[in-house]
DNA sequence: CTCTGGATTGAC
DNA sequence: TCAATCCAGAGG
């Protein structure tokens, strides 16, 4: 089992492409009033502000507003009137630019994983965007919170896990469909997609 | 103010 | 394959 620390704030300051692969394997730890919930990130997806999918695109905005301040803070948005999605920032400040966090291993408060998530199926829990903000109870309320310390953290693994990471193109989207900017664990079971296999 | 479509999910 | 469901952003 290995430790996660809090990393150096520099380490969000990097641009989304840089950071989206670095966030592999990193540990998203969700306080909640019912307990701790966190799993290891597994899949990714950076935008950029000069992607013309990214909500960063048209310039700053009431919503996308944490996109352009120093990296380091959520950015949680409702997607499709149901479902939220948890962005981390990154960058320095001005730049509108954040990394979607798009799939986790669980790993402590799987009970309370499924309980808001209302299934049984571990595969279920967490493999996807939308799926993992109701695994953790992560809204939009949250969006703008900083990661360094708080109800959302992200930790770095003290003793680096050996994985090759895949790239590819990101999922669900229309414009700028073609570029490589989906990161994931190779061959981790997490990720989001049809593979379905209750257990 | 009205209109439109989306970084998704789960049921047919 | 497609409906659910709502708000941000664009246009009048």
């Amino acid at each position: 089992m290995n430790e996660y620390v809090s990393p150096p704030e520099e380490f969000f300051l990097e641009d989304a492409v840089t950071l989206a692969p670095a966030l592999l394997g990193c540990l998203l730890r969700r306080d909640t009033p019912d307990g701790l919930i966190t799993g290891i990130i597994v899949e990714t997806e950076s935008y950029t502000e000069n992607d013309p999918a990214s909500h960063a695109f048209g310039g700053r905005t009431d919503r996308n507003w944490p996109m352009f301040e120093k990296g380091g803070m959520a950015y949680v948005y409702l997607i499709y009137g149901m479902h939220n999605c948890f962005n981390v920032t990154s960058g320095t400040e001005g730049r509108g630019e954040a990394v979607l966090i798009r799939a986790l291993q669980p790993v402590e408060g799987i009970g309370l994983m499924k309980k808001n998530r209302m299934v049984s199926g571990m595969r279920d829990l967490c493999s996807g965007p939308g799926k993992l903000c109701q695994a953790l109870s992560i809204d939009r309320n949250l969006s703008g919170v900083s990661l360094m310390n708080g109800e959302i953290q992200i930790q770095i693994p003290c003793s680096a896990v050996e994985f090759n990471i895949a790239i590819t193109k990101r999922i669900g989207i229309t414009k700028a469909a073609g570029l490589p900017r989906r990161f994931l664990i190779n061959n981790s079971k997490w990720i989001s997609g049809k593979t379905d296999q209750s257990g």
